[in-house]
DNA sequence: GCGCGTATGTGCGCAAGCGAACATACAAAA
DNA sequence: TTTTGTATGTTCGCTTGCGCACATACGCGC
């Protein structure tokens, strides 16, 4: 309960997303890395390329707010970014990731315009800034792009029906190796650049408990990890722990999207 | 846990549901029992009119399994639909509700065509079916349909969200306040017709857990109950009660959809 | 008006996770 | 090298909800 506001959470490092100079070859090398950007048809492409903007994601910068109406959508490249609710006391809930497989903003072509959950960079990284009309313009064209966003965001809703179910009934040891699979397939490496206290911020848990459960994940040699540095060294073993919400979103997205050129790490 | 197969959870009562005789007065009026199809423009409801069928939609029975393609979408106008995952054990978790503010089938114009998660009748009435294809039709022509279904969908997505921080951070008290107070906007009238067993499956906990709720809210006044038959007595007290989630689902849905005439109870 | 099936009420011991308090331990700045 | 700040590790008592085992109690069918 605590109804007296706390003093906890670190709040965000909102440093603001900084634009890239647009080396043309760069950017065209990088739209590659989002996975929606990369099967654009070549006709939409043309038309987004002189809009679309390489921009920094720090740690903990929000991209969305609460309710508020933003201009652009995000399609993270390197980034991993968190939709999360953000409790009137404080405590917050993730509700889904998005990284390079995504868009973030979907409200812009769905209709609402804004959603009660916030936008949070997780882990630094960059990604591709896009006006939302020039995106919502070509939605509203009913063609392959709109039918490819429709896809991906009913995967996004497989992602927030799970995490329901699994906060539900599954134990936050289990949630935290669910955690760690959906972040890593959204990132290229083992790596994962996060301290725990974060990680029980996106999980809604306390940080102790990540920290009991990181333990015993390093004891069984599954991970290691150091002062928010965090390598993954046996997925397997960690695909052998989680629960069964984190193969029912990745058979989701894998069934909804098409497959980039290169997978199964 | 429990991975040995558990012979509990009563096993869906399938009555398969049955076609009403299309009375042509009968059925326009009933149309306007669901808040989509009574919003509809002219000339789409013209066009769907021959192919709306109202049915029976008995307590228990399944309009989509887990995985599976459906050919028909349905809009509740009495009955009430509660779409969950079930899990490997058997255990279920609800993801959202449908009732006469909505549609059941939203994959089958998101482009999916399937979920992971079932679509069971919670509280038995009525509803309209609609050929899948007839639907997609007009979804896909980028018209006013297309918008008033993917404003619905964003609402539902809130709900589905809101779900997941519900189940992370209230406790089951709040949770049975706010499932009280989402089934009953969802239907006419101020009975649920629910017994408490039913209600846990729904909310994912033990039926005792719901009684214990059930008693504490009788206690106060609130509600009065007996063998599955649920009368509101106190709406206002129940509201104060919920948690915020509540009023975020409901306020997600005033705002993302066309009010009907009637409405604040 | 008897009996059985279903719905509800209650108590018990247990496990997970919480809040709080504190103990390291590492790393960058001074 | 020392300091300071941040990240991680550990313990303790407590609450919630769980699984289990029963005890009613209501109502429909005979």
């Amino acid at each position: 309960m605590l109804l007296p506001p706390r003093p906890k959470k670190p709040k965000a490092v909102a440093k603001p997303a900084t634009v890239h100079k647009k080396f043309a070859g760069t950017t065209k090398a990088n739209i590659k890395l989002n996975r929606l950007l990369a099967v654009l048809p070549e006709q939409e492409l043309k038309r987004w390329l002189p809009e679309l903007e390489l921009i920094d994601l720090p740690l903990g910068h929000v991209l969305y707010e609460s309710a508020a109406t933003e201009k652009n959508v995000y399609f993270p490249t390197t980034a991993i970014v968190s939709l999360l609710y953000v409790m009137e006391n404080g405590d917050s809930a993730e509700i889904a990731v998005v990284g390079n497989e995504g868009i973030v903003g979907i409200s812009l072509f769905m209709g609402g315009n804004s959603t009660p959950s916030r936008a949070v960079v997780q882990s630094a990284g960059k990604g591709f800034r896009l006006p939302a009309k020039v995106m919502k313009d070509d939605f509203d064209r009913a063609g392959p792009i709109t039918h490819l966003l429709l896809r991906y965001t009913q995967a996004l809703i497989t992602q927030m029906s799970q995490t329901a179910v699994c906060n539900r009934h599954h134990s936050l040891d289990q949630q935290l190796c669910r955690w760690l699979l959906l972040s890593l397939d959204r990132l290229r490496g083992t790596e994962l650049i996060m301290t725990q206290e974060l990680i029980a911020n996106m999980l809604g848990v306390r940080r102790e408990g990540v920290t009991e459960g990181a333990v015993k994940l390093q004891r069984a040699g599954l991970i290691r990890y150091a002062r928010g540095r965090i390598s993954i060294l046996d997925r397997k073993g960690l695909e052998g722990r989680v629960c069964e919400c984190y193969a029912v979103v990745k058979g989701e997205y894998d069934r909804l999207l098409p497959m980039p050129v290169e997978r199964a790490k």
